[in-house]
DNA sequence: TATGAATGAGTGTTCATTCAT
DNA sequence: AATGAATGAACACTCATTCAT
């Protein structure tokens, strides 16, 4: 049963990485990624300091993995989901409820993402970049995809729309957590629908284009 | 004199006050805060490392500090131009057009207030909060004139209209800094306030108050 | 045929102990005893880390026993060679030639011995002590025979004349793997053997015993 | 007294970086260079562990500036005692009894100088050539004098003679330190002298050049 | 016998803070 | 008030060794 063992091995070194990163995440975000030792890090993991060497290279490199990891479960997540839906708003109402869902379900990795992770550091920057532009990718291709079926703007460029989108939902996020005050995040999707998909006047004419 | 002595003693010290918290936001902002030692700090801003303490209680300390100074400059110019402004959409294109304008003319400000300020370390955030809410307050405070006057809906709260601003503002700037091209951050303020103000529905009917 | 079996066995396992331990001579030679890892041994030796440990207690018996591998070898070469010969002056110039031999078509083999052998460590020292007494020995039966022979000079202890002898050498032998410039060792030996058979002085008046 | 303070705190400093260095050699001598923690370094000259580091740039560097430190008191003795002398054997003699003086005064200077300064490390090795090539230049110099003079014989190199000089007295100490017993380097000035001057053979025919 | 994943003790170095001057 | 030399706690990372398979 060669095979099978191997499998397992394989098996099992998958199960005790997930375990390592998911530790990383819960001891990143509870003592700050600067105050959290590695050894708490392994505590968390039921694993020896030394073991965490043998599956990541060092501190940075948990950090960024432990993020690529997460943030690969989220998106594999919201594209299964997305897909189902045909028109551009509900799309981008449900991709907000996910985001909100995940964070609201997990304030570990809520903190994690939305703290720890906003290093100031460049080499952690630009290794988080990667998979972050991933996600701002799905966002824009929901805008763009608004644009072309007449829902959305052309006026307004898709950046700027991204931006409004996301910074919107992550200051709502942050908020959210400081005051964690039980589970009201998905209450939050509506109204900041609202905003963002009529804006704050009332009675606009958008033959105008702008106010003035 | 006496009292002229005194008054020009406290003047200096208020004088090296203000040098030692401008060091602090230029050091901090150019090594980031946990890399960047007291000793850089006190090197840039020209005295030696102890005498650091007989201004701050310690290096958080000196974080907070030079947040609530610099904070509180921009809050002071950003009064004194809004009162000039008699409608809220001016005076929220004001706030922006300033934020924007303080951003880009201090980029190591900038750096400072985007990144380094965001510490995970709940002591920290915590002691910056107060000042932060000051800054929302301003912006809820011409929120809520809009709803007054009827230039806002009534239908969103504040609250949720106030995260979807400062948290595009700060997306904005936060993607300008990490870019770096040129100064260009002015030019986001139009784009940025179509959006906020009238949303990204075309022809959209305001009696609906929603898509669906 | 349990006997052949068995005496392939013992052989089989000679053989890779001798695997083993050159691959510690030329692993610890190149990347000096302290910093080269017993994972890079193993490696050099084509087994798992675990196997060392089936044939040295640990990396200390490693390195003394691969020590006493390489100079049992050197040794019975050395014993052979001086056999064949008769008076002490070419006994002692073949026991230079030998020695500058073996360290010239393996450098690596010079390194381990000048440098990664000087261990500073006193378990270290006393476990080499042993062979290395037995190198010395063969040094000092020669000038011993020497001196039998009315060939060396009776009134110099032999101690004294092997120091002068083993530290030229070995002097010598540093001095070459240093520069490493080709393969220029074996011309040292007639001016070494020109300094130590007939000393500094010209006119030398062996009557005098001493220059005063 | 400015002048007088600033003086003495000069001078204090340079107490402290003495006492630091020699109890480097010490603890290095005593525990074995890679054995012996810094902690024990600064223990040893009573400091702070942090305080080694305002005098070197860390321990490799102690290591090497340790040796300049020592070195560098023992040439200049040296260069003291050998101007008084007028001819090269005296010069000699007097070189060597300095040298195993020193050694035997200060067996931890012994067993720094002989055993833990021998680092394979190439960076160490490097760094310690420089103050190690002044001291052979001292032999060399000694040897081309009593070349010139008509002293010694010009057939042989003088680096050759340099290496039987240096190489013997090195041995020698090495030997004495293990044995450790009791203070008797000194009296192996006598034999060594002989050999190195006379060398092995009896009725030696410097006519001959070699033995044949 | 052989493996190699897991272990965890051990250490050079940094730097916020103090305090004698 | 100002200095800056001295402090010493804290921590990421390595690697010899073990042991279940």
């Amino acid at each position: 049963m060669k095979k099978s063992e191997k499998t397992n091995s394989i098996e099992q070194k998958a199960i005790k990485r997930a375990q390592i990163l998911e530790a990383a995440v819960k001891a990143f975000s509870r003592h700050g990624y600067h105050s959290c030792t590695m050894n708490r890090v392994a505590k968390e993991a039921g694993v020896a300091d030394g073991t965490l060497y043998l599956y990541v290279k060092g501190k940075e490199d948990l950090l960024v993995t432990a993020f690529s990891h997460v943030l690969g479960l989220l998106m594999e997540r919201l594209d299964k989901e997305i897909k189902k839906l045909d028109n551009p708003v509900s799309k981008l109402r449900r991709l907000m409820e996910l985001h909100f869902e995940v964070m609201e379900n997990d304030p570990d990795l809520a903190g994690f993402l939305q703290f720890q992770l906003r290093q100031p550091d460049p080499a952690i920057r630009a290794a988080i970049r990667t998979p972050l532009v991933q996600y701002a990718n799905r966002i824009e291709a929901i805008v763009e995809e608004g644009k072309e079926k007449g829902t959305f703007r052309k006026s307004i460029g898709t950046r700027a729309m991204r931006r409004v989108i996301f910074g919107s939902m992550d200051e709502t996020v942050s908020a959210w957590w400081f005051r964690q005050d039980g589970n009201e995040l998905m209450k939050k999707v509506a109204p900041l629908m609202e905003v963002i998909l009529h804006g704050l006047l009332i009675n606009d004419d958008k033959s105008r284009k702008s106010e003035h």
